[in-house]
Order: C-alpha cells, then structure tokens, then sequence
DNA sequence: CTGAAAGCGCTTACAG
DNA sequence: CTGAAAGCGCTTACAG
C-alpha cells in the first residue's frame, strides 16, 4: 500500500505538504502541488481511512440505526439515505435494531468508541428519555445525531419527520366524505409517537364530521401483515359492522385486504381501505392500495444538508416536516 | 474518553498488560489481571476502534454490497447478516449498489484504503471477469471475500447460494403436472447468471414433460412488478395463450398477477402464477402466492462460519448451496 | 510475567 | 510556503 511518506519521496517534499495537498489547505506552491498530485494519481494513492479518522479523532462514517430493514419503510430510507450522504464522502454503518431496546442500548454504550461522525435514529418505536444522557453524551463528543422517523426535537435531537396527524385526518376525512363510516382504525398507537399522531388525526376527522368514536373499531396492533389480518379477522367474527379500515401502515392494510377477502368481503365495494406510507407493492396488489405517500427522497436531502452543515459549523434546523398527500388508488 | 493509559495507571500496570489482558491474551498474573478488568470495568472503558484498526492493520467492520436494499431479497438478506455478524463483533457497511456496475468500480477502487475485514458481494447482477483482478487484489490484501447471491466460487471467491436449477425445474414440473400447460416464463435471463439458472429450470421440466420451447412465452425482463406486468399484459393482448406463469422472482409475480387480474383472467382459475423467493408480503396478497422458499438465516449462519474460519486461519468452504422447496399457497 | 519502546499512517501546530 | 516533529490510542515484538 503506497503511503503519504511514498507520495512525498516521489513528489520531493515532506509528508506534510502531501497532506495540505491532499486536503486542499491553501499556501502550496503550485508547482508543488502538481507533483503531489501527479504522483498521487500515477500510484492510485488513496489516504489510510483508519490514520485519518485515528488523526483526525473521527471517522467518515455514520451510524444508521433503523427499525426493521425488512420493512419497505426503513429499507426505501436506507437507500435513499445512503446514495445521499454518500456524496459528502461519508459511508453508512446499518445496526438493525429489529424493534429491541436492547440493540439500541448496547449500541449507545459502544457508539462512543467508534469514533463515528453522526448517528441517524430511524424507528417508530419510542425513543424514551432514559436514553437522553447517552444521547447529550454523543452530541457533546461532536457526533451529529439526526432523528427521521420520531420526533426528537424537544429533547434536543434535530429531526426530520414526515407530517402524521393532518394525512390520517385528511384520510379518514376522505373516507367519510364518501359515505364509508363506520371507520375502524387498525394501526400502531401506544408505543409510538408518530402511531399516536396518526390515531389523534383519526379522531380528529370523525370529530368534525360529527362521528361518535368506537372504542371496539380502535385496534391498537403491531406494525405487521398478520396484527392487520387478525383484528380485522376478530372483528369481522365479532359482527362488528364498518364501511371501512384506516390502517396504521401499509402492511396492516394488505392483511386487513386479506381478512376482508377472506370472509368474503369486496374492497372497495363492501369495504374501502386505506394504507399509510406507499410502500413500493403498494401499486401492484389488486386492489391496489389507497394510501398516503412518503418522501424518502426528500428526507434523505434535508438529511445530507444537515450533515453538511455541521461539518460546516452551521445551524442544524431542529425540525423538518414533510407533508404527505392522499394517494388515490383503487382499495378506497 | 478514557484511555489504555487511564486504565494502566488505575491499575498500577503498564498499557502493555492492559492490552494483554483485554485481548484475552495468556501470560498475565492473576492480581494484575483482575486490577485491570476492575478498572475497565469502573470506568466503563471501551477501546478507541480507529486506533485498534490502525495498530490491527484492519478493522472490524464487513462491506456489505446489495443489489437493490429496497427489494426484500436483500433488505431480508441484510437483516440476517447483520445480526449474525454481529455476534463475532463485526459491523457491516451497507453499499447500495442500485444494480449499477459503477457504483461496484468506485467501491472497489475505496475499498483497499478502508482497512476491512471482508467484503459480501450480494447482487444478482452479473459480476464480470473484468473486476476479478480487484477482488484478487482484496484477498491477497487479506480480506474475506463472500459472495451470497450468486455463485463466484470458479473464480476464487467462495460463495453462499441457494439452489436456482432445480428449484424452478421442480415448480414448473408441479404446473405442468397439473395440468397448466403452456407455462410462460417471465425473469431476468441475459445478464444474471441466477436468472440463467432459473431459465434452464423451466426448460429441463417441458424437455421432461415433453412440451415445446415456446419463445414466444419466454420473455426477459427486469426483476421489477412493472417488468412483470408488462410483459404479462403484452402476451395477453396479443392474444397468445398459457395456462400458468412461472416468474423469475416474486415481484415479477406480483405484476404478472396484477395483470391477469386488470384483463379479467382469474388467478389460478384461468391462470395459475409462481414466484420466487418467498417475500415476506406473498403470504398476505390475494390470492397468495405460490413462490419457492429462501432461507436467509441459514446463508446468513454459513457467512458468519465463514468468517470466523477465515479468522481462525481455517478453510472457508468454496460454495455452499442451500436448497429450495416449493411452498404452495392460493396462486397456484 | 512485565515494561519501555516502536510504530501503524496520517494531520497539524510550530518554527523558520 | 515548507519541513521536522509530535501525537492520535492502540498492540506487539523485544528485552529482561
């Protein structure tokens, strides 16, 4: 492996100059700096990422930290995420935290020698203030901590969120403007946050349009294909009647699909259902899904400009919200 | 942070000891050691990885390279990984390649300056002759190479892979036993040697069964619901007739069914559909999906062994081929 | 069994 | 504008 110290034989100046070459530090000479880079180009010489970050106190890299990788959700951020970061020269560590506090514990007790250069919180689950020391901790050691999924904000995370509780409303709102009440809603509320909005713009909607809340059509469920189809399921068996199903995530609403179609019911005829997050199947089921749409994209920018910008020593924005519109398909 | 040399002076040792006794190293008394781990203990000291990497001359950190983190043949494939890795102390960097062979030149190009333990190649794409000096150049740098998608095992790089020949020979067997003749076949065939393992699958059962290649019924598409409800929709309306669709992956499946069912054919009555890999959402459509199996957690088991072979200085095993099963469900 | 010393490959005050 | 030197925090021959 060709070294600084080759460069500089090569060159005929000091490792030194190598570096403010390499790194663009004003005050070489120009005849200088083209030897440098001549013989770093005719060796192929690429800088020791691990003397670097060693040198430099860190490293390149960021920690992802998502939910669950196998959700369209967290795997459609990934890759947004690290095409984008990946053009300020910054590499992406994924730890699945598969919805265990656990693996969000252990990995906060070794973030600090890792020398890393941010963490991205990415989950649904709720990040509860018993993690806020190690987190302050972070942040003080210089680490930019980012949250894309909850909101941290008031706890000192910067955040980049997309909008809960005026989709759900305007959802549910569209549902009951097309005479589909009873609206049962079938979706993640206690544990999380972001679900809590989502419900809160649920109850919202029938609020205003006069609807009486039915505590037997609130199903408090995972975010799973299998808690969808199971409350719809006992709630179909239960002789519950409604004219359609808001879900908390597009999973739970391919299993509502399913239970539905399985106790002979007809979407949209019988039963219209919406999904939340189109998610990448979501136009090609039959029916294909209703939902309400999601901005990985734009989330990712906001997110590389933030990274950006603490690199630069500039204001991080506490919070970015990314609104989501009704995505008219044919299931409602 | 706390130091090597923190904890020396803490425990009346030198840094040397410190370090011996943290890497399990044998030779060091009893007391010594004991004052040591203490002082680790009490100050909750982690060692500083930039500089381990350095000294080690590697780190603890695996490239992870997927053809497409968005689709759940590898978003589930990076799951398992990550967790099984994790368990011998390895991080994974996930590249995103986005099926695009640029993106694997620039890795590779970063890649020797990174300082990894090895690199899993994960992508169905067509790896070419052309990158095999650079990954020689890895391997003799030291790094494990892993190939988990498709096979490179000939080319010196040991690879993890399911079964793809027999498996597809077997589904299309199982349609034309049941009287679901002509079998279209829908996939990618030219530029994914998998995919061309598939193909041959499907020719072995008509050649067996005694049914003419129909080119026309063959169609080469991306692995993508559009490819696959494009190419099933262009068949239809042009009037060609097939009793079944074996497709080459489960989203391909997913559009081919999409597309029966926007042309007012029933899935199975009028056609039957197969796919391929066993998504975690084909159990939730409807009708579900008749697919063949994947079995993540034992590739991601095999990889794990792999590494912790190649760290012990043992043998990895050229190529380990995981079996397929037919997993019936509603669609076939 | 243990410590002093060297060194991994960089970057950056410091001095000129 | 440039070089000699120090040092990031470890690990490991080397010597005793």
């Amino acid at each position: 492996m060709t070294t600084v110290l080759d460069i500089a034989r090569l060159a005929g100046v000091s490792s030194a100059t190598v570096s403010r070459v390499l790194n663009g530090n004003a005050g070489v000479k120009a005849d200088a700096r083209d030897r440098v880079l001549a013989a770093a180009l005719e060796t192929g010489y690429r800088p020791n990422r691990m003397a670097q970050s060693l040198r430099r106190g860190r490293s390149n890299t960021l920690a992802l930290l998502v939910g669950d990788i196998e959700q369209n959700l967290y795997s459609s951020l990934t890759k947004h995420l690290q095409a984008s970061v990946a053009e300020i020269g910054l590499d992406v560590l994924l730890y699945n935290l598969d919805h265990s506090p656990e693996r969000l514990k252990s990995f906060l007790a070794l973030a600090p020698a890792l020398g890393l250069r941010g963490v991205v919180l990415a989950t649904s689950d709720r990040i509860g203030p018993e993690f806020d020391p190690q987190l302050a901790d972070l942040q003080a050691r210089g680490l930019t901590l980012l949250s894309m999924i909850q909101r941290l904000d008031l706890r000192g995370v910067p955040s980049i969120v997309h909008e809960e509780f005026a989709a759900t409303r305007e959802a549910v709102s569209y549902l009951l403007g097309t005479g589909r009440a009873p609206v049962m809603y079938v979706g993640r509320i206690s544990t999380s946050d972001l679900g809590a909005e989502r419900y809160r713009g649920y109850r919202a909607a029938l609020a205003e349009a006069g609807e009486p809340l039915r505590r037997e059509l609130v199903q408090d469920v995972r975010f799973s294909y299998e808690a969808g189809y199971e409350a719809v399921t006992r709630a179909l068996d239960a002789g519950l009647c409604f004219g359609s199903v808001q879900a908390g995530s597009d999973v739970i609403a391919l299993g509502a699909v399913a239970a539905l179609a399985d106790r002979g019911r007809r979407v949209p005829e019988d039963v219209a259902v919406i999904g939340f997050g189109n998610a990448n199947w979501t136009a090609f089921t039959r029916p294909a899904l209703t939902t309400l749409s999601v901005h990985h994209e734009a989330a990712a920018m906001a997110a590389r400009s933030a990274f950006a910008a603490a690199e630069a020593g500039r204001d991080v924005p506490p919070l970015v919200t990314i609104a989501r519109s009704l995505i008219r398909r044919r299931s409602a």
